[in-house]
DNA sequence: GCGTAAGCGATAACGGATTATCATTAGGCC
DNA sequence: GGCCTAATGATAATCCGTTATCGCTTACGC
């Protein structure tokens, strides 16, 4: 059976902490806060059981590795910060994606991506 | 200076006459119904020289290497399909990104990829 | 046609992300 | 507390796309 590590939960706060797409680098860098010696080996490992659990979803972004996310959010999609690097979850959706294919194409989900500064870096 | 090889024209031609994006593998196969002996080696290194050259754009899909396509082309995004791996253009832009992202966010770009079945595989 | 260097094909090497290995540590049920 | 074994950390190995190497070929200006 699986057992409740300082390892395993730094990293599931991590995620919930964030509210965001993380990478595994990024992960590991916010999860040592609160286990110091953390293993980049162990936050791949983990990662990989969360996601097979169902509790990570994978988040797959143009021209680079995946990011992860909590799952179970409804339908949204991701802003993605050219300063921090940063990826956000983005609420709105302007629809009307399954009449943009040509004829006899049938689209069954969509991605949208939005590129830019974030709050933050340039709001 | 740069030579006109069959190579090249093949690769060219390749791009051309698919008018959609497609890897270097895609490239390969399609050139090699003109040049039989065509290598990968060469494919990649022509790939590299259009790029730089600005008659070829990479296009960076979701969790898979680039693709390529022929520069130039207006505003426009790509259907993937799962059946055939194929990546189409898309004409059609919904547009009223800019307002989508939270407040504070510039949006500068943006990107829509449509999954499902094209054309041939399930229309 | 000749000469020369750009280009080619085959394959080894590279790089970055991820996974496997293995000795050691430490949850958690008794 | 003791035991058993899942989990960890360090690091080697792997995977896969891409690039470098190198001897040979060939486009093309003369």
């Amino acid at each position: 059976m699986s057992r409740r590590t300082p390892q395993r939960r730094a990293i599931e706060a991590a995620f919930r902490g964030a509210g965001r797409p993380l990478s595994p680098e990024q992960c590991h860098e916010l999860a040592r806060d609160r286990v110091p010696g953390l293993g980049i080996a162990t936050v791949y490992r983990n990662i990989r059981r969360l996601v097979e659990d169902g509790w990570l979803r994978a988040v797959a972004l143009p021209g680079e590795p995946d990011r992860y996310e909590v799952a179970g959010k409804h339908h949204h999609h991701h802003f993605h910060c050219r300063s921090c690097d940063g990826v956000f979850e983005v609420e709105e959706c302007p629809g009307g994606f399954t009449g943009m294919a040509p004829g006899g194409f049938q689209v069954e989900r969509h991605e949208v991506i939005l590129y830019g500064l974030c709050d933050g870096c340039g709001g």
